[in-house]
DNA sequence: AGCACGATTAACT
DNA sequence: GTTAATCGTGCTC
């Protein structure tokens, strides 16, 4: 079943967290299904947290993050690569969790073509990875994830065990001043639990 | 108008 | 472990 407004419409952080074991669903005009389990997500909340793009207020950019809760925010990073974020809160609130790791469900034929047939442990690993595999990209900025018969969703998929969440700082926000370098709004489902495939930077031994 | 850099990835030593 | 790729964005002049 689609997960509803309400449970996008929470604290960041309990989102962030809840959202693990969630299936994202992507369904293209040409008839491809792709979706994966999520098994890392980051939380980026207002315009205090000096590692989030709201920061700098609201730009062409980070609009979509101001707007309802349950839309996507996707954007563009490094010159090539697509990033996918939930929007969470309330309008007018900019805050929202990227999603950086899932676990390949249906269409792995599909992700195995566009990920270039690499290894399997490589397919959606990474937030740029798995934008990739999913099809992804600027046309899907602004999405309503709640709306009956959209081209991208979340349901429901396994039920995560609390015990195997583990939290860590986030990822990449080298130049961001304490604390908001280091405070853990990184969350991960165990390893354990995400075999055979590792979450991103975190290969398996 | 110009510029430094980024919520990354893949290839290479 | 190190680094090139590649360009939109936000900031400074």
């Amino acid at each position: 079943m689609q997960l509803t407004r309400e449970f996008y419409s929470r604290p960041t952080l309990e989102v962030a967290e809840d959202l693990l074991g969630k299936a994202l669903v992507r369904v293209e005009s040409n008839g491809d299904l792709t979706s994966g389990l999520i098994v890392e997500t980051e939380a980026y909340v207002g315009v205090d947290d000096l590692g989030c793009h709201a920061r700098s207020g609201k730009t062409p950019r980070n609009v979509s993050m101001w707007g309802p809760p349950g839309h996507a925010y996707v954007y563009f990073n490094y010159g090539m690569h697509w990033l996918f974020n939930i929007v969470t809160e309330r309008d007018d609130f900019p805050a929202a969790v990227l999603i950086r790791a899932i676990v390949p469900i249906k269409g792995l034929e599909i992700i195995r073509e566009r990920r270039s047939r690499r290894g399997d442990t490589e397919l959606t690993n990474g937030p740029a990875k798995l934008t990739q595999a999913l099809g992804i990209k600027r046309e899907t900025d602004g999405v309503d994830l709640c709306q009956i018969g959209s081209t991208l969703y979340l349901e429901e998929g396994k039920i995560i065990d609390p015990a195997t969440i583990t939290t860590h700082s986030r990822v990449g926000l080298n130049s961001v001043p304490e604390p908001w370098k280091s405070i853990k709004w990184n969350f991960r489902v165990s390893l354990q639990f995400a075999k055979p495939y590792p979450v991103a930077s975190e290969p398996l031994p």
